[in-house]
DNA sequence: TTGATTTATTGGAACGTTCCATTTATAGCG
DNA sequence: CGCTATAAATGGAACGTTCCAATAAATCAA
């Protein structure tokens, strides 16, 4: 059936009884060429089975038309979610992202890098791995690849980044606790060598600040950003002489974690003890309780860090605004009863 | 800082006082050189911020070391186990692997695979989307590249397949429910277009067959295999006249809504209605009430799908045995108590 | 010393494209 | 009919690697 050696642009051009040449105009759509000939041409690379060659054509043109995808954990929803969002935006431009997991690990992170700039990338959107070293990407500006950074940042870094307002976002969610009546409150979750875990848990100290909560009432406890994280934090504040009444959690994870800790002890989320999440995964809205968190507009930043990647190359600079994404509160019964509420559920 | 046009091996070469051979021989670890030469034009390489560029190498070697992965869903975190059990094996023999995304959509599955042929993938392991047409491979069988399937087959083709044993995992789990003492059984969720589903149907018909339940007490609801897909299933399925008291469901997600939908009719799952799930998922275990699920051990499977995947490029074959992974039922209260408590089917 | 052997290094010809500068064919105009 | 203008097609020189065959240098045997 197909040849054994794979076909090339000349293989093609002696099928179709032109030159190369015509063959390349061709394949890049180019008006020039007599539609009749075009035909041929067309008909002749799908007689061979012909593969474009991108490697060898980039050799030339020097910009490829892939992007690559570096996220820290595609097991989390959320950033699967993300690069939904960003494949919308970057399938309408004719390009085509290749993600790459890194798993959290920074020297994976390194291969991993490595591995798509050889490739050729044209530009490079990245969640970094916790740990990241400050001077990771230094090679890679220096080579001329622009990068943005999405949902997380690097402490002391030009490069631009798209993330929500984890602040507000916070600063939000703890007020919210507060109007609910509580005074000893938590920051449950996550670990301080994240610039995310600061903006978030400013927050909440900036929300307990403006309500004049006093700093032995805010009970901080760090841990995994995950469900088990989130067992361990209330196990711990539980246990405190004067445990809190409400928790905001660093993630949902965290959150669904503290959730099933309540009810390991007998204690249900919302009624007995009020949650949190952040970043509104999919799942909150579907858990029993459902749970109140902020909602980030994961996909929505996908797409924004897309464009922004877009433009970055389209106008080869290596150097782009931040942007701050809105977010907002949405309220379910994890934070407390809305009313005064029962839940008809008997067996 | 760095110099705007891109440094090759023959800056480095010009940089470290040798030939660009040297320099390549360096790059590939060759003993050849002499070691204080090779110190050099690292060093070298260092100073000038090189890039390797894979795509001129290939020209000539004709094997690149990246090993495409295309997934029909990665906001499914089932898909996303499986692509971490892949990493993990691609890892250790030094190969990245692209993950792409064809959200289940047979056009853009096209363009993704087009995209990594011309990238020079060696080898492409893929969870094909649904209404994939029996031809979309052929092209890619014939230039030599292999090909896996993961989890999911195409009809009639003679690619690989590493998948789990869905016919016994749905029998295991129909059998469970007989013998709760369930006698009118559903099946929900899924589309006779997979092959999965059948394969799954056969095992849930191929149980009821063994047990003797009549035709007329099995209800066969297909459905969107997501959590709204489940709960219009349940709600088609209580609104018959004898409805079902138990069901299997194509996964997980879909038992997820088979159980929201109970908990809205203010029926809970295992008390009320028996539900199970498949693929067992991390959130299974962790769900109100727990979710009894066929376990398929996801990251095992993509591990194996990663080994055939490398032996198929060491002996450059195209043609490899499917896998068949072993499955286990976990059973968690979703499919009622754990006694044997008698249930009455009178709702 | 000479030649043979081993060890390090090197030029040059590919590899499959693109793109510029030409060439060739076709048409238009007086 | 010759001339120019336009349209269509073409050859050849890159692009950044690898790898073979060849060279140069060092070592050894006699």
């Amino acid at each position: 059936m197909a040849s054994r050696a794979k076909a090339t642009i000349l293989d093609i051009a002696r099928e179709a009884g032109v030159s190369k040449s015509t063959v390349s105009l061709v394949l890049q759509g180019s008006g020039l060429i007599r539609p009749e000939t075009a035909t041929k041409v067309r008909k002749a690379i799908e007689d061979v089975g012909y593969v474009y060659n991108r490697g060898a054509a980039n050799l030339r043109k020097a910009h490829s038309n892939v992007i690559g995808m570096v996220i820290n954990d595609l097991t989390n929803p959320f950033f699967a979610e993300l690069a939904v969002g960003m494949e919308r935006v970057f399938q309408a431009a004719g390009v085509v992202p290749f993600i790459a997991n890194t798993a959290e690990n920074p020297v994976r992170q390194e291969e991993v890098l490595k591995s798509m700039m050889e490739q050729g990338v044209a530009g490079l959107i990245v969640s970094p791995a916790r740990g990241t070293m400050p001077g990771a990407f230094r090679r890679i500006e220096a080579a001329g690849v622009p990068v943005v950074f999405a949902m997380r940042r690097l402490p002391e870094s030009r490069i631009p980044a798209i993330a929500p307002d984890n602040r507000r976002g916070a600063c939000l969610a703890t007020e919210h606790l507060i109007r609910k009546g509580h005074r000893r409150l938590a920051f449950f979750g996550g670990s301080s060598d994240l610039v995310v875990y600061q903006e978030r848990l400013g927050g909440f100290l900036e929300a307990c600040e403006a309500f004049a909560i006093p700093v032995v009432d805010r009970t901080i406890v760090e841990g995994e950003t995950s469900r088990k994280g989130g067992m361990a934090c209330l196990e711990t504040a539980l246990a405190m002489p004067e445990p809190p009444t409400a928790a905001l959690c660093f993630n949902d994870a965290v959150a669904f974690g503290v959730i099933l800790a309540l009810r390991k002890r007998g204690l249900e989320a919302g009624a007995d003890f009020a949650v949190v999440g952040f970043d509104d995964v999919a799942e909150a809205e579907h858990y029993s309780p459902g749970l109140t968190s902020v909602a980030v507009d994961t996909a929505g930043l996908g797409e924004r860090a897309a464009h922004v990647m877009l433009k970055m190359i389209q106008s080869r600079t290596t150097r782009a605004e931040d942007h701050i994404g809105a977010v907002s509160l949405v309220v379910r019964e994890s934070s407390g009863p809305d009313r005064s509420s029962q839940m008809g559920d008997a067996a």
